[in-house]
DNA sequence: CAAGTTTAGACAAACGTTTGTCCATTGTCC
DNA sequence: GGACAATGGACAAACGTTTGTCTAAACTTG
């Protein structure tokens, strides 16, 4: 076969019905019928023959955008999150857009950074690039936020009626966690605050706060981190860690926010010649993939991410097509244990005598 | 202020250039010639405040569908790549999706998993749902591929005429790398291979071997891990080391693919009871975001690679504003030298006498 | 004040579809 | 062989824009 000269972009216009309809001698609105095996027209086999061979051969792809003109669907979904990169966002978007493409979807990737301008414009923005539904990560729209479009949330901040919600049982999350903890001995543990503007924070904390009474512990100002930077990377939790340990509060567990961050703290807790499990036990959320092959692996609170990801979009898929869907979908996690997490030290305060 | 009673999706048409032309008494035209600031009409300033206001009352948004299919610009990129989640195509992503976001673009991501079909259908999908360009990273697009739209490449394995490359300069990394391990005195160095359909895979390989041969080091086969799974998870090198450590080859160090095998090969060194850097020095590629709060922290050959996908869409929007643009930029690695690489251990074989 | 020019805007075509309505031709039935 | 139905398909309107052409009124100028 002929070697093609190039690949430059083309310059001819692609196939549209009205070419194809001149190429064959028929009407536009023929060609159409046939393509879309519309119903209710009479058309020969024949006819119908040639219709598709010309279709295949002048590789005609109808136009979504004058299709969608026309008042049908345009096979879009506008994701809102508030951040690229790595970590959870990445996770559940992952789930999204693997379900997406799987039932032909398309979808547009938009973040926020949790700016309230932006949050608000985006809707109306991708309703006027044909987008049929919105699904919204960790993203804190307003109560009384009116959508231009079927939406679904996950880990959403509001309660908005008519709006499927895809959520963690934060409690049970809060019951695994220091369970585990204090079935180890641990009593004096420290505790992690999420940001405020992360979906999760007050949700969990509510939580945490809850289990640590049923159970007896003591949640100590002290012992609380609280973290602030928009980041997802380690560092955030580095900076707290390290004040914690200068401070000289005497702790035997750290309970972190996510795995990103229980990352910094076992860096931290290193660099000040601490041993991870040995003198403190460490343990994440979320069991990100990188989770198992840290040095120790991490023990964790499992969040179904991409499963997530993938129901919630599911859920919209449904919406958009008319079928009823709950307002709540609440997933439960797991308690994956690893290295990180072991028998409280019996000592309170005997640190360097073990080489 | 009255409360939104709901918030479900609205049910009345979005306002449309007919509707406020109704409201007004005046034809779509003048209203279309106001919003867009059109030139060389004539419209007293009187009308312009009245068009103004009612477009803002209505919240009016264009239609970009219907501009679009007037042959308009969507304003909108379509990103081919292999993958979602975390690592390599994640950051690249990030730095597009920023750029693209701050330009006032909007953008498709589109994951193939490295599928034939997949790739080459996609470009026409995307075109017909109106993107303007088309950004693949990571993506092996066939020599003579016919793309529908200007295109750009990150880690394109092809070079297509016409069409912009953004790649790292591999014989520089090379180089950093092997002359790194050289100079802490490495001699015997375990080298892995990226995976075939990884666009980075050859051209690395070829640049290591070149550079090895430079420096007088050896390349042998038995020390030369395939990498073969398409994970983006440490596992992809686990059982590569595993398997090295079990056949007692002897070597000092191991030059990784990428950041994340590099966590593998530490875990799996780790678990055989071979300390880094004290008795394996571990160098890893790409530095992702945790490299530097990993226990040891990673050295490794930091890729810009946010950078890499901003550059790249930068180049996009130059092609969508027919401006020039170079059909290869090459950028620089950089040696990020942190804990786990070390001078080589003096003894050949003494391994398990420092406890 | 008639002729010409500017102003303010309407009108209509086009983009590529979908879909409701309509019209020939052919075939069927009594 | 005439009435009627089925077949095969054309025609046109509509979706929401943009933009080229046209026109009525108002203003200028000599």
């Amino acid at each position: 076969m002929p070697k093609q000269p190039t690949s430059s972009p083309r310059t001819t216009r692609p196939a549209s019905l009205k070419m194809l309809a001149e190429h064959l001698g028929l009407s536009p609105s023929t060609i159409s019928f046939v393509l879309n095996d519309a119903p209710g027209r009479s058309i020969p086999e024949s006819t119908r023959q040639r219709v598709k061979a010309a279709a295949a051969k002048f590789n005609y792809q109808p136009s979504m955008i004058a299709r969608t003109l026309q008042g049908k669907r345009m096979q879009t979904i506008g994701v809102l999150l508030p951040e690229l990169g790595e970590g959870y966002h990445s996770q559940v978007l992952s789930g999204v857009g693997d379900l997406l493409m799987r039932e032909g979807f398309f979808y547009f990737t938009v973040h926020h950074r949790h700016k309230k301008e932006l949050v608000s414009a985006y809707p109306e923005l991708l309703r006027s690039r044909g987008v049929d539904g919105i699904l919204a990560i960790d993203t804190h729209l307003p109560e009384d936020a009116l959508l231009p479009l079927p939406t679904v949330l996950v880990a959403g901040h509001t309660e908005l009626s008519g709006v499927t919600n895809v959520i963690l049982n934060h409690e049970k999350a809060a019951e695994l966690a220091l369970r585990h903890l204090h079935q180890l001995g641990h009593r004096k543990i420290a505790f992690m605050q999420g940001q405020p503007f992360s979906s999760d924070s007050d949700t969990r904390w509510a939580a945490t706060l809850h289990v640590a009474r049923e159970l007896g512990l003591t949640v100590s100002d002290q012992l609380t981190i609280h973290l602030e930077k928009d980041s997802h990377s380690p560092e955030i939790s580095y900076p707290g860690i390290r004040h914690l340990i200068q401070s000289r509060q005497h702790f035997t567990a750290v309970l972190c926010f996510n795995d990103v961050s229980a990352m910094g703290t076992i860096r931290a807790l290193h660099e000040a010649g601490l041993r991870v499990p040995t003198d403190v036990s460490v343990l994440g959320f979320d069991d990100i993939q990188s989770s198992q092959y840290q040095v120790p692996s991490l023990t964790t609170i499992r969040q179904p991410l991409q499963k997530m990801g993938s129901t919630a979009a599911q859920m919209l898929l449904k919406k958009l097509a008319d079928e009823e869907t709950p307002e709540l979908i609440r997933v439960d996690p797991e308690l994956i244990v690893r290295e990180s997490t072991a028998r409280a030290s019996k000592p309170p305060k005997k640190i360097s005598a073990a080489r």
